[in-house]
DNA sequence: CTGAAAGCGCTAACAA
DNA sequence: TTGTTAGCGCTTTCAG
């Protein structure tokens, strides 16, 4: 059935101390080198799994890992809920999910973890300019305390000592560039939030289409207090001052390329002869109003990938930060 | 800082043991009245949380709850894992969430809670007319077995010796007629998929508005391949065919309610004027591209009554199914 | 009925 | 270096 340390430690000879402190390269046991070869074999051909509830009672720590997302309604979280719950199945690591979208939400969080001990944190921080450096200080006096952190889409932040997994903004600015030039179009524009992502992915389109000759319009909208009626002008704008036809940059997905093509079809705008669009990540489930490519960012890879670092982590074995690149999809919906 | 049972019979006077039986209603060790109200009293007054972890290692179980959810890209369901999350963090009792969407796909679930004995079963149940007496019957088996279950949106399947928790689909419907009957329309329409639920919010819908004297079309799109090329042909027949105002019931929300949009935007009808919508479930988070009323459903809520009843079950208490019941709502979007 | 001990799987301390 | 023992918080079995 289960293999347990005690097995092991019967199969080769040896006392269930001894697989353990090897198996968690502890030092307060010395073994020498031929014996910790000799249990690691050995555990390997038991297939040995170690259970990770007994040993955090044991260490007086709580068997789950917590994990902070930011409080949006957006399918893209779910896509990296549907990745980190798959990872936490394969290792057998209870995960337990907390929500929020203020500084102070997020200190709470790390507060909670630090006073009841969870095992380790995976953290999706969102950016706040008036107190991300208070942040950072937290978490690495968490990791300093012996704490675990892995932190996603940091975009290069100075987080020192924690494992970060980030999607590359400047690619998704790049497809782009290299579709919209590829079609018939007599201007360009981008329109993004004011953000920082957005803005590297802006910008990597900019360079892009340097070369081409194309006019080229930025609009970024505020994001202190979003709602439609903030996006309308800037769609107008666009419609109103860029030469047809226009190859529109949705920088920031769903919802606001679902308002440009509502805008465009209100206008009397034909799609493909007198605009084309490219947007990000996934669109509805039944495909969009036009058939318009999109950019996908790998969230649900970021998940699955979060939680096989953690693994190691855990286990005090080498883990390395990575970036991963979205990629261009054409077709949308759920048919064949 | 944290009250084990030591400390319970310690303050009680009695072993640790007498403690466990009596917190978990255990007869294996007779008790006299007395001593049950005493300790039960005791350990209230110290605010005792049992460690369930702790009991779950000693009970040979895993100490999670597995949740197996539809595997759709809808913003529906991270509000569900937002409520379940929040419950599971009060309760302390750690989620693994599943995600799938064929029958084999539930039984495998199934089958691993069996095999890994997780403590407990919150299952989404979706509807595979091929097949859901099989999977009621596993179902009742692993109830037979010690497991507990609660199942969410059953609709009144026959699951036996199971909680379940639904929301109210009729009031849906009574909630849309109420508001669209008083509109000034001409017509009505309902935009639906073919699906059970659907039929319950259309028929209701129906028998709602049959005092009015306004001539109702009801449309339901086949779910065998769904895709926007489905949709437009129904929206026509009914920009067509209906009167105007129209007034629309689209009873399946977000991104066929915005099909609706575009079309009608296309088609060069003025919203208030040509018709009237009405929609399910959240919109954008930056608002619908009209602003129109939707019907909520408690889906947040539904999540952690979920934790809340499972925390009892597990406690060997009394827990009741129950049914809630959606809200309209007037404004979409963030915006204050 | 009540008291006491054993043990789930693991790790940390301490002898040998 | 190696072997032994104790114990995390809880439940179950078995003597008193």
């Amino acid at each position: 059935m289960k293999v347990t340390l005690k097995d092991i430690a019967k199969a080769a000879g040896v006392y269930p101390t001894a697989v353990s402190a090897v198996l968690n390269n502890k030092s307060y046991t010395r073994i020498s080198q031929e014996r910790r070869d000799h249990i690691r074999r050995v555990a390997e051909e038991l297939g040995y799994r170690p259970d990770f509830q007994a040993s955090c009672l044991r260490r007086g720590k709580k068997a789950t890992v917590g994990v902070f997302l930011p409080e949006w309604r957006d399918v893209l979280l779910l896509e990296l809920i549907t990745g980190l719950s798959a990872g936490s199945n394969r290792s057998g690591i209870p995960l337990t999910y907390n929500f929020g979208m203020t500084k102070n939400s997020y200190f709470k969080f790390i507060e909670s973890m630090a006073t009841y001990r969870h095992s380790a944190i995976i953290s999706y921080v969102p950016f706040w300019d008036d107190g991300y450096r208070d942040i950072l200080k937290r978490l690495e006096q968490y990791i300093g305390d012996g704490g675990k952190v892995i932190s996603l889409n940091t975009l290069n932040w100075p987080m020192i000592r924690s494992i970060t997994l980030d999607i590359d903004e400047a690619t998704g600015g790049r497809l782009a560039a290299e579709y919209l030039l590829k079609q018939n179009c007599a201007s360009l524009a981008t329109l993004s939030l004011a953000t920082v992502n957005s803005q590297i992915r802006s910008n990597a389109f900019q360079e892009s289409t340097a070369n081409s000759d194309l006019p080229l319009k930025m609009l970024a909208i505020p994001t202190d207090s979003l709602h439609i009626r903030k996006f309308i002008p800037a769609i107008d704008r666009i419609i109103d001052e860029c030469p047809r036809p226009v190859g529109i940059f949705c920088v920031n997905g769903q919802d606001i390329s679902s308002y440009i093509i509502a805008r465009c079809l209100e206008r009397g705008l034909k799609y493909r002869k007198d605009l084309h669009l490219i947007s990000y990540d996934h669109g509805p489930r039944t495909g969009d109003y036009f058939d318009i490519p999109r950019i996908i960012q790998p969230f649900r890879e970021l998940g699955e990938l979060a939680m096989d670092k953690l693994e190691n982590l855990l286990a005090e074995k080498e883990a390395n930060s990575e970036i991963l690149k979205p990629t261009l999809q054409f077709h949308t919906g759920d048919e064949e």
